[in-house]
RNA sequence: GGGCGGUUAGCUCAGUGGUAGAGCACCGGCCUUACACGCCGGCUGUCACAGGUUCGAAUCCUGUACCGCCCACCA
């Protein structure tokens, strides 16, 4: 394979070769010879492309990103060796929530998506007190150019690392290609009927006053209460019933309980009155009641919690809804219709105290409510249960009714399980995490947000005589036109003035979920529509790379998205990453104040070291964190770069490889690649790396050791040619099979011996390496094993009898089989020079033992001083 | 409540039917012309528990416990 720099390759060898300032050495070469950029030129077989997770750029790196990033690049740089053009952009997801919090506080400044847009804002010097309002296309800009800072640092990071990222090839999510894409692929799902507008019960999050997905959800367990309330039946008698949240009564619409629950069969058709409202009720039967919970008996309420969504639609109950986007208690006029009580001047005076109240406000209001009129009965019996909550926000999540846009979801499902199967997964169990997730879902994808900073809906709506908006007729944007902003761009046949005004239009308020953008990664990277010769040399690609916690929101949108656009699967492979864990086992996380700063670490130990770490955390595994494991790394290194010294620092002559250890160690290391190259296919770096190592150490501890005089030459030139040659071919092995792992260590060697890149050259074979020594030999792979085992027992004797190691041998016996004594010869040189044996004796024996004659010390023994 | 992983030396982890392993840590020793950012050696185990299959189980089966994670209609 061909490389971009240094052509001359004069063997040089530093004296003390070392990691420090390795980094900026290779980092800077590597760019300027463009080594990582992606070669179009080829064609999808010759391509591997990686979908790379674009991380949030208004966090900061952690070292759990250090961690899975290094397992994509380990398999990126192996691809490229095995001759892959590897396809590895870059995204950065700026879009959403997280930017927009700290874009507000940075500048100082309040989206208002009602506002012109301004070209000639600038932002306050100081964020002042008062935020200052700003169109959405101004906020936006300002997100650009903070991010913009964000970006250049984690580039910075990540070269420093040693990704090899196609620089060339960045994107941003809330830049102008995702927004082009996003609203294009929305566009086109409308046009398919895919995606749809509906007014209907949502999950809502009253901080942020926005719609949330089910894929955003989470559970938290908190501390509740369940309160018995009792409503009045028309002969005088009560159904009681258990509620957490009492405050709930005004939104009451019906009783419920299980069709064959004997206790409330016979009430079923009656009504029952609300206690405090007196809204008459119906008390109906439907099978999700449970009577073992509580009483038996629940109230509907418009809305609680999902299963009150349920029993409202499948009953066909009337909306009394009571809790606004903002979580307080609205405003009610009883008697009016739908709020209809037998006393409304009493429910009146009721609800007054409880309008304009925050939920947990209200409920602690309405028990003192209960109390009084003596619908409470008994005390509140603490519980704890669990709440749904959207994963960013800080109160409970209420079920709010809004107009909102989806993507469906539901009818698919079977096809994506099927879909699911058609990937390899690594590991495999991660599927299921996938099918769990699919066979769970309730409902079609909420991909509406009401929020500012994000992609807006390419859509506006006629707004009618009267000034009201018609949601039904609805002004699309035509695909030329993308991306637009519907606040600030105007509809074709439109003037700027009709905005919001009577006959005019109005721009969709709302922007896309930050899922509904990341879910066309492999779309943006890839440049579908804009570049389609390129989308078709790199889609689908061949790997997805992702944490775990994610497979039902990134995963799982993705191949939403591939599958409703282009009818496939959008990789072959999903390679998941576990998480970076305390040594407490408790993940990672900033509120646990245990985060260290990735740049620190890549400083102290050096990037190939931390990558070390990385690399032994298989696909899947939550590793923990742990610095022993970045110093070992790092030594490893430092091993190599001295082990390499050695062997190029004397590397004349070579010639034939004829002994038989040599072709001995050649023969394990051709087996070697052979497992790495199979490991490393099956996304099983660990193990390449585990195995290389180990192998490693043994040739530095026991094969140098063997051939090092007789390389240098005490037994004749070609017997130092042999070993020249294989020590050799054996290093440039190892260097390419540790390339991926330690690219900046094994780049620094190569350039003293090589022409070009290690990370351009061809990954080993077998076959070259049998080559080489001239097939396989399994008398020498014997012979070098024995002659190692009885160099460890020379040494043992040497150590335990606390004797420098260069302490000569006076007698050696070794005791062992016949078929292994019988290989002696093809090491006896070797082993005297590095044992510094003088007599050796054998004797046939079913065990293997080595007595091991130490020469006599030699001279008094020197006094202390 | 359902599911998925895990449990092996003080620590981090390999090991998927054939005599329990590595690194780190610890202890002892060694200046050995690649490396003192080094080298050599040593110590360390009810393989979570209980049954079962097998000539033989860390490994396969059943169950239990604990840890972590995912999911769930949570009144």
């Amino acid at each position: 394979m061909s490389s971009g720099f240094d052509l001359n390759h004069p063997i040089s060898v530093p004296d003390k070769p070392a990691l420090e300032g390795l980094e900026q050495k290779w980092t800077a070469r590597w760019e300027s010879a463009g080594l990582y950029r992606f070669d179009r030129a080829k064609s999808r077989e010759e391509v591997y492309a990686i979908d790379t997770p674009p991380p949030t750029v208004s966090g900061s790196l952690h070292v759990g990103h250090v961690f899975s990033f290094t397992h994509t690049d380990l398999v990126a740089r192996f691809q490229r060796m095995r001759g892959k053009a590897v396809f590895y952009p870059m995204g950065w997801d700026d879009n959403g929530l997280p930017t927009e919090r700290r874009v507000q506080n940075y500048f100082g400044v309040r989206c208002d998506p009602s506002l012109p847009y301004d070209s000639s804002f600038a932002p306050p010097e100081q964020p002042g007190k008062q935020p200052v309002p700003v169109s959405r296309p101004n906020f936006i800009e300002l997100c650009a150019r903070l991010t913009v800072e964000d970006e250049k640092a984690f580039e910075r990071l990540w070269r420093h690392l040693g990704l090899s990222v196609d620089w060339s090839m960045t994107y941003a999510t809330i830049g102008r290609r995702a927004q082009h894409l996003s609203q294009l692929s929305f566009l086109r799902l409308l046009g398919r009927g895919q995606a749809y507008q509906l007014e209907a019960p949502t999950l809502w999050d009253i901080d942020f006053r926005t719609a949330v997905a089910q894929a955003e959800l989470e559970d938290r367990e908190q501390p509740g209460a369940y309160h018995r309330i009792r409503f009045a039946r028309a002969d005088g008698g009560f159904v009681e019933i258990d509620t957490t949240r009492p405050e709930l009564i005004p939104a009451c619409v019906a009783i419920v309980a299980h069709p064959d629950d004997q206790r409330y069969r016979p009430l079923f058709g009656s009504e029952v009155v609300t206690p405090l409202f007196g809204a008459r009720v119906p008390v109906k039967a439907h099978a999700l009641a449970d009577p073992e919970k509580g009483s038996g008996a629940a109230m509907i309420c418009t809305f609680g919690d999902v299963t009150d969504v349920v029993w409202w639609r499948e009953l066909g109950l009337p909306v009394r809804a009571i809790i606004q986007p903002n979580g307080t208690f609205k405003a009610v006029t009883w008697g009016a219709p739908g709020w209809e009580a037998t006393d409304p001047s009493a429910a009146q005076a009721h609800y007054d105290q409880l309008a304009g109240l925050p939920p947990t406000k209200a409920r602690a209001r309405i028990v003192e409510l209960l109390k009084q009129s003596g619908d409470l009965l008994g005390d509140p019996r603490p519980i704890t249960h669990a709440v749904k909550f959207y994963e960013k926000g800080d109160r409970p999540l209420e079920i709010i009714t809004s107009r909102q846009w989806f993507i469906k979801t539901m009818e698919h499902r079977e096809r994506l399980l099927q879909r699911g199967r058609e990937m390899k997964w690594h590991p495999a169990y991660m599927q299921t995490r996938l099918e769990n997730w699919i066979n769970g879902l309730a409902g079609d994808w909420c991909i509406s947000r009401q929020r500012f900073f994000g992609v807006p809906f390419p859509v506006w709506y006629r707004v009618r005589e009267d000034g009201t908006v018609d949601y039904d007729a609805r002004l699309v944007a035509t695909e030329d036109r993308l991306p637009i902003d519907p606040s600030t761009d105007v509809p074709h046949g439109f003037t700027a003035d009709q905005r919001d005004r009577p006959n005019g239009f109005s721009a969709d308020p709302d922007i896309m979920d930050t899922w509904a953008t990341s879910s066309i990664t492999p779309q943006i990277a890839g440049g579908w529509i804009e570049d389609p010769d390129l989308f078709a040399r790199v889609f689908p690609m061949d790997l997805r790379p992702q944490a775990h916690d994610i497979i039902r929101t990134w995963l799982f949108s993705t191949m939403l998205k591939s599958e409703l656009e282009h009818g496939t699967i959008p990789w072959k492979n999903a390679a998941i990453s576990g998480f970076v864990l305390d040594p407490d086992r408790k993940k990672m996380s900033k509120s646990k104040g245990n985060v260290v700063t990735p740049l620190a670490l890549l400083e102290e130990h050096g990037s190939d070291g931390v990558r070390y770490w990385a690399a032994r955390g298989g696909p899947g595994a939550d590793t923990a964190f742990d610095p022993g494991q970045m110093r070992v790394g790092r030594r490893l290194a430092i091993k190599l770069l001295n082990a390499s010294k050695f062997a190029l620092s004397k590397s004349e002559p070579t010639g034939p490889i004829t002994a038989a250890v040599d072709r001995g160690l050649l023969t394990n290391l051709a087996r070697l690649v052979r497992e790495s190259t199979e490991d490393f296919e099956n996304y099983q770096y660990t193990r390449v790396l585990e195995r290389t190592e180990s192998f490693f150490w043994f040739f530095c501890d026991n094969y140098l050791e063997l051939v090092k005089a007789r390389r240098y030459g005490d037994h004749g030139a070609e017997l130092a040619a042999s070993a020249n040659s294989a020590l050799l071919t054996a290093l440039s092995a190892f260097l390419r099979l540790l390339a991926p792992f330690l690219p900046f260590a094994t780049e620094e060697i190569w350039s003293w011996w090589r022409p070009g890149s290690v990370h351009k050259a061809a990954w080993p074979t077998e076959a070259e390496i049998l080559d080489a020594s001239c097939g396989e030999d399994d008398r020498g792979y014997l012979a070098l094993f024995f002659a190692a085992e009885i160099l460890g027992e020379i040494r043992k004797k040497k150590s335990e009898s606390q004797r420098p190691l260069k302490t000569p041998v006076a007698r050696l016996v070794i005791h062992a089989a016949e078929s292994r004594l019988e290989l002696l010869p093809e090491f006896e040189q070797d082993l005297r020079s590095s044992g510094l044996v003088q007599e050796i004796n054998t004797l046939a024996s079913d065990g293997f033992q080595v007595d091991v004659e130490l020469a006599p010390e030699s001279g008094p023994p020197q006094r202390p001083e």
